[in-house]
DNA sequence: AGCACGCCGACT
DNA sequence: GTCGGCGTGCTC
């Protein structure tokens, strides 16, 4: 008898085992329906095997799906994402059906001569139509229209068999890309990068690089470029760039679309489900050379996958931090080895992850170090908080306002960063020092002016602003304390009221369209101060901007984070390398109480390699990635004492390892979101050990109940 | 994730 | 005496 193993949208360990009926030919990627407990539910066969019977009397497999199946490679690769992150496969394999949700599109009704059939009577409307239609096929309303007569017409000569009906299968084009259609000139270095990784391309075989430049490098092209070659020596090759967020996307496909004359496919949350199923139907068939999308992209059929770019490869934003748990740039990398393809993890700032890599030889390192046009790269400033205090309840110390004057004067565009979305981040009460939070959290409500209202960033909350503590109950003693941009933005409406001022945040930004009129807008000099949070601190090219402001540049070394440094390091050049893109010479100033940190020293030297030294020498003193490698375990539930109890379990048969360490538990950052209690255990291995080995059989030995969720981080980026 | 089974309060 | 609350457990 024949048995498969089908991967069920289940968080079970395993894969399922079913009979298989006589007749059915069934094999590994094919999708069938299946029957779970009462219902039937659609899976993916793993595994097709022949046994003489069986322990267990196994239901049998309903039916093979008439769907496309998925790709071997796109199998492995499914198999291999869920054991890396110590997922359900069969949940990981539900992330490859994600353009399935829509239904197959009605085929379409197209009218065509039949032969040279002529009407028994031709009336002139007769003529008309026979005359518009010719030999092709098209719809009967487009037809008629097409011959100025109305659909009766159309109808009636099919009645009469001088048309007839045919359905035409709905199949999406996606042109062809032209390699040839408009090639970018391209500067030495920049044409070194392409070539390189183009031989990789060609000679077939996982093949890393790391695309090191600084911004406006030109990596785009370089890399398009790259792909422009490997689609010309085979044009069956696909080609997936992923971005960090679908708000860059739109930007990147114009650039395909104008290079190769032909835009590329679309992926991300934002597309629509019939859309989604055309892409994921043309990228299975092999009838779609490019895609532009977001981390979920890895997960699609690809026929013939050759060239993965990974864009901004050090964007925290690749990380995927609820249901599925997984960082998109390793996934990324995992899939091209997978595929035998060549992998390209682009960045001005990468993360040292990469960059250790890289200096181990185990990705090729390209580095694009001329600047594209003539920009120059701006001077960074610290200014010293303690001798430059700004007055009480303002932000702007006195410098960097005369900075922003000078740059209104000359009609050219400032922008200050501050990462902190609303008005202030804290509301406390005078009276008793309460500080409010959203309900069931420790989270604190940060005030929005715009809309009157206190927020809770973490869980959504939102309350008018009341007029008595709700702790203490004393009127009108509640305080805005610290900055954000809102208060920000106040402060320079009156400094400088009569510039043209506007906010950046996702509170004034929600979506990507409004995003879009912003950049614009920036971008052709209707606005002369952004006052931005980290939304804004991405590749624009804003020709006039040549002031660059950080408002709080300590703001990422507080907290413990262990990437706190990387990421101050990784925002602040960025940021500085939005001034001054074009010719004017652009100026940062960087406001800090803390100046002789290491980070700023570095990064006011314009000194990557000494910061990267520095914080490579920490990491590895401490044995953190990416000399050592983490997993957080992170237990949550309603009820604190069974959450506590898991935890304490957890803790209890921890098994013996050699070169790794558990710590905690402890309450996890945020210990209660959503009224849901959280407590985290954070593994600590050498490079060298058997991480998930390690999990997988700690995991094994403890019952968690119902009531607790348990969720494996593995590789953890953020720490809240 | 569904959808069962399984033991304790307000209703015909 | 039942209908139903959602807590725990299983689904090849």
């Amino acid at each position: 008898m024949k048995v498969a193993s089908i991967l069920i949208p289940l968080p079970v360990p395993e894969a399922f085992d079913y009979e298989v009926p006589d007749g059915m030919a069934l094999a590994r990627g094919d999708q069938a329906a299946v029957p779970l407990g009462p219902r039937l539910v659609r899976g993916i066969v793993a595994e097709v095997r022949e046994t003489t019977g069986s322990n267990r009397r196994l239901k049998a497999v309903a039916e093979r799906l008439e769907e496309p199946a998925l790709p071997e490679r796109t199998v492995d690769f499914v198999e291999w994402a869920a054991r890396w992150t110590l997922s359900a496969p069969g949940e990981m394999a539900a992330a490859a059906l994600k353009g399935l949700r829509a239904p197959r599109p009605r085929p379409e009704r197209r009218v065509r001569r039949v032969g040279d059939r002529q009407p028994a009577r031709a009336t002139p409307a007769r003529t008309a139509v026979l005359e518009a239609i010719g030999e092709r096929s098209m719809p009967g309303p487009e037809l008629a229209r097409a011959a100025g007569v109305s659909s009766g017409v159309v109808k009636g000569l099919v009645d009469e068999g001088v048309l007839e009906v045919v359905e035409i299968e709905a199949v999406a084009a996606f042109d062809a890309p032209d390699p040839d259609h408009a090639p970018a000139a391209l500067n030495p270095d920049q044409a070194a990068a392409a070539e390189a990784i183009a031989a990789a391309v060609q000679g077939g075989g996982f093949a890393p690089f790391l695309l090191d430049g600084v911004t406006g490098s030109g990596k785009t092209e370089a890399y398009l470029e790259a792909a422009a070659r490997a689609l010309r020596a085979d044009p069956e090759a696909q080609v997936l760039i992923l971005l960090p967020e679908i708000a860059l996307t739109q930007a990147l496909i114009e650039r395909i679309a104008t290079r190769f004359g032909a835009a590329p496919a679309e992926w991300h949350s934002g597309v629509a489900p019939p859309r989604r199923r055309q892409v994921w139907e043309a990228v299975r068939a092999g009838r779609c050379s490019i895609v532009v999308g977001a981390r979920s992209a890895l997960f699609l059929p690809y026929a013939r996958l050759r060239l993965v770019v990974v864009d901004e490869e050090h964007d925290g934003s690749f990380k995927q931090e609820e249901g599925l748990v997984y960082h998109g740039r390793d996934l990324a990398v995992a899939r091209a080895r997978i595929e035998g393809a060549t992998v390209v993890l682009a960045s001005a700032t990468p993360s040292l992850e990469t960059l250790w890599n890289a200096r181990q030889g185990r990705y090729g390192w390209l580095r694009l170090a001329a600047r594209h046009g003539a920009a120059v790269l701006p001077t960074i400033e610290l200014l010293d908080l303690r001798t430059a205090p700004p007055d009480p309840q303002t932000w702007l110390s006195q410098p960097l306002r005369e900075a922003v004057g000078e740059t209104l004067a000359r009609g050219e565009q400032s922008l200050l960063f501050l990462n902190r979305r609303g008005y202030a981040p804290v509301v406390l009460c005078r009276a008793c020092g309460h500080r409010l939070t959203a309900p069931d959290t420790d989270s604190w409500l940060v005030e929005h002016r715009y809309t009157g209202r206190l927020v809770c960033h973490l869980t959504g909350f939102s309350m008018p602003r009341p007029r008595h503590c709700p702790s203490c109950g004393a009127e009108d003693s509640l305080v805005a304390v610290g900055p954000g941009v809102e208060r920000v933005e106040e402060e320079v409406r009156q400094l400088f009221p009569e510039a043209r001022t506007a906010v950046f945040s996702s509170d004034t930004v929600p979506d990507g369209r409004s995003a879009g009129a912003l950049i614009q807008a920036m971008a052709e000099g209707e606005i002369d101060i952004l006052v931005a949070t980290q939304a804004a601190a991405k590749g624009h090219n804003f020709p006039r901007l040549t002031l660059v402001g950080v408002v709080d540049a300590d703001l990422g070394l507080r907290g413990g984070d262990l990437r706190a440094a990387e990421r101050t390091f990784q925002l602040l050049t960025q940021a500085a390398g939005r001034a001054g893109r074009a010719e004017r010479p652009g100026r940062a100033i960087l406001q800090t109480w803390t100046p002789e940190h290491p980070v700023l020293q570095a990064l006011a030297a314009g000194d990557r390699d000494a910061f990267i030294e520095a914080e490579m020498a920490e990491r590895e003193a401490a044995a953190l990635p990416p000399y050592g490698r983490l997993a957080a375990l992170i237990l949550s539930g309603e009820k604190a004492e069974a959450v506590e109890a898991a935890a304490r379990a957890l803790a209890e048969a921890i098994p013996n390892a050699e070169r790794l360490e558990v710590y905690g538990p402890a309450d996890a950052p945020l210990a209660l979101v959503r009224g849901r209690r959280r407590k985290r255990l954070l593994v600590r291995a050498d490079r060298d050990v058997d991480l998930q080995g390690f999990l997988r059989a700690w995991l094994g030995r403890v019952k968690i109940p119902a009531s607790v969720r348990l969720t494996v981080d593995v590789d953890p980026y953020s720490f809240l």
